[in-house]
DNA sequence: ACACACATGTACTGATCGGTACACATTAAA
DNA sequence: TTTAATGTGTACCGATCAGTACATGTGTGT
C-alpha cells in the first residue's frame, strides 16, 4: 500500500475532479490518467465517495493555506488584510487553470444537506469566514461576525461570477465594495 | 406532437433537473416519472442536452419574472426596489423546495465557457444584471453600472451560502450590505 | 371502409458507470 | 526453499447511461 501511489492518486483526482466534475469523471478515467489499478484504488479509498471526500480534504487545506498567506502577504495590518483577500482572490481568477470553487461545485452536484461531501463543503465555507471574524476582531470593527458574513457574500459572489463572465473587473469591483464595508465598520 | 406533453414534459424535467442535478438524472428517471415514452421525449428534444436547455429557458424567464414581479411589489421606488431584491431572496431561500440557483448549478456542470448550457446560464445572470442597472440609473445612483455589479455580487453570494448553510440571516446580512452600497452612492 | 401519415410505447443498442472476482507477482518469515 | 500474506492488474459484473429500431396505435382525408 505505497504511501506515494495513495497520494498520485489523490492528487490527480483533486486535478480531474476540478477541472471536470465529479459525476462527469469516472473511475476508469482515473484509471487511465494514473495508471493505477482499479484494484488498487479501491483498496486505498473504498468508495468514489471516500475518494472525493479525500481530495476535498486536501483542497480545503492547500485552499486556505494559500489564500490566508497571500492576503498576508498583500497587507500590513488586520484590516487591510481584510480587503488584501480580494488581491488574493483577483489573483487566482486570472489562473488559466481556473474553474470556480471545487467546494460551491460539489455542493452544486451533490445538494443533499446530510450529505458528507456538502456537509464538507460547508464547513471549508465556515473556516474561511472564521478567518475573516478574527481578522475583523483584530481589526476592532464593528460586528466581525456580521463583516466578516458580508465580506464572504462578496467572495463567493465573486467566484460565481468570474466563472461565468471571465474574471475581468470582478475581483476589483468586489474589492471596491469591500471596501466600502470595512470603511463603515470602522 | 402534443404541445400539452411537452409542457409536461419540460416542466417535469425542470423540477427533477433542479431538485436533483443534471448528470445524476437519467432521461429514464423523466420517463417513469412523466408517463411519456422515450420516443416522444427524442422527437421533442433531439437530444438530452436540448431538453436541458429548454428547462433552462423556461427557468430563466419564470424566474426573472417572478423575481422583479417580488422586488416591485415590496418597494415603492427604484432606489427601494434594488434593496427589495434582497428581500424577494428572502422569500426564495425560505421555500423549502429552494436548491441554489439552477444556472449557477448548470454551470458548475458544464463548466466549458463555451458550452451552450455555461452559456445560457452566463446570459441569465447578465440580464439580472441589466434590471439592476436599470434600477440604478432610475434611481439616479452614481455608478449605475458598478453598483449594479455589487448588489449581483451580494444576491449570488447570498444564494450560495444560503444554499451550503441554510437560510437564515443570510439574505438579511446581504440586505444590509445593500443598503450600505445604495446610500454610498446617493 | 380504406389508406396513409404520424404519434407513441417497447425493447433494444453499444458504451460506460461504480465496484469486484480472481489470477498472478512480490515479499518476508520459517 | 517453502509457505503464507499481501499488493497489483485484468477481465469481468449487473446496472444504468444516452439514444434508436421497429412494431403498434391513432387520427384524417377520401
Amino acid at each position: 500500500m505505497s504511501a506515494s501511489k495513495r497520494e498520485e492518486l489523490v492528487e490527480k483526482a483533486l486535478e480531474v475532479f476540478y477541472q471536470q466534475g465529479f459525476h462527469a469523471t469516472g473511475m476508469d478515467k482515473l484509471v487511465a490518467e494514473t495508471k493505477i489499478s482499479k484494484t488498487s484504488m479501491y483498496k486505498h479509498y473504498k468508495t468514489k465517495e471516500d475518494l472525493i471526500l479525500a481530495t476535498l480534504k486536501l483542497r480545503d487545506e492547500r485552499f486556505r493555506e494559500n489564500f490566508m498567506n497571500r492576503a498576508t502577504a498583500l497587507s500590513n495590518s488586520p484590516k487591510q488584510e481584510l480587503i488584501a483577500t480580494f488581491d488574493a482572490l483577483a489573483e487566482w481568477f486570472e489562473d488559466k487553470k481556473f474553474k470556480s470553487c471545487m467546494f460551491i461545485k460539489a455542493s452544486s452536484e451533490y445538494q443533499d444537506p446530510d450529505h458528507p461531501i456538502h456537509m464538507v463543503s460547508a464547513e471549508h465555507k465556515k473556516l474561511l469566514h472564521v478567518y475573516m471574524q478574527r481578522l475583523a476582531e483584530k481589526a476592532e470593527l464593528k460586528n466581525p461576525k456580521e463583516l466578516a458574513s458580508q465580506l464572504q457574500l462578496l467572495q463567493e459572489g465573486a467566484i460565481v461570477l468570474a466563472h461565468l463572465h471571465g474574471c475581468e473587473g470582478v475581483a476589483e469591483n468586489a474589492k471596491i465594495a469591500a471596501k466600502a464595508l470595512v470603511n463603515a465598520a470602522s
